[in-house]
DNA sequence: ATTCTTGTTACTATTAATAGTAACAGTTAC
DNA sequence: GTAACTGTTACTATTAATAGTAACAAGAAT
């Protein structure tokens, strides 16, 4: 595993505070990555409602290439991604 | 503040496994991103050590735009990727 | 059976990040 | 003073993600 991405996984799992996370990401990310990002999760979210990815692609304004990636992550078997988002279902 | 990212920055803060973060970045990050975010990391780590930028890019292969970036970030007062990055040094 | 809806794949065009490079200003060393 | 080093900015070319779109196959509804 790359050293410098666990360090920052390191430091995330260390953090227990969501703003100082939020700050975190910002300063490493740019406004676009975070939107992209953003929009990554929602996708997975409506995915896990049962939503149609063509409904998800219209309301967000999507295309549907980026939602078949959100489809194939939520397929695999434990994925740690469909975990995540239902704690906030 | 967006609330899907809020999520996101709840998980992580909820997550006190590093691995389990790491996962969870794999499936939300494409592989590029992933890199990107590592070379970020390593960038502002030795700009925090007083390495000159153009030793940096001639080391880790990047060009000075992209050094510029991190060094903006460590200059602001307070900021959290270098109280992050000190963690680690 | 045929029509409709769905997920998936494939294709080109576009966009944002950034590589590669040059130029400039400020500092330091000599 | 000037030469060397540094940080910063600006520029074009390249790259990866993705928008927009069409096509295909599988299943459900009629």
């Amino acid at each position: 595993m790359d050293k410098n991405l666990l360090e920052i996984c390191q430091y995330l799992a260390n953090s227990n505070n969501a703003k100082t996370i939020y700050k975190f990401l910002e300063s490493l990310l740019t406004p676009k990555e975070l939107q992209t990002l953003s929009s990554r999760w929602q996708i997975v979210k409506l995915l896990d409602q049962g939503v149609p990815q063509r409904k998800i692609a219209k309301d967000l304004h999507l295309s549907l290439c980026k939602i078949t990636r959100g489809s194939k992550e939520l397929k695999k078997r434990n994925s740690i991604l469909k975990k995540a988002v239902n704690q906030f279902q």
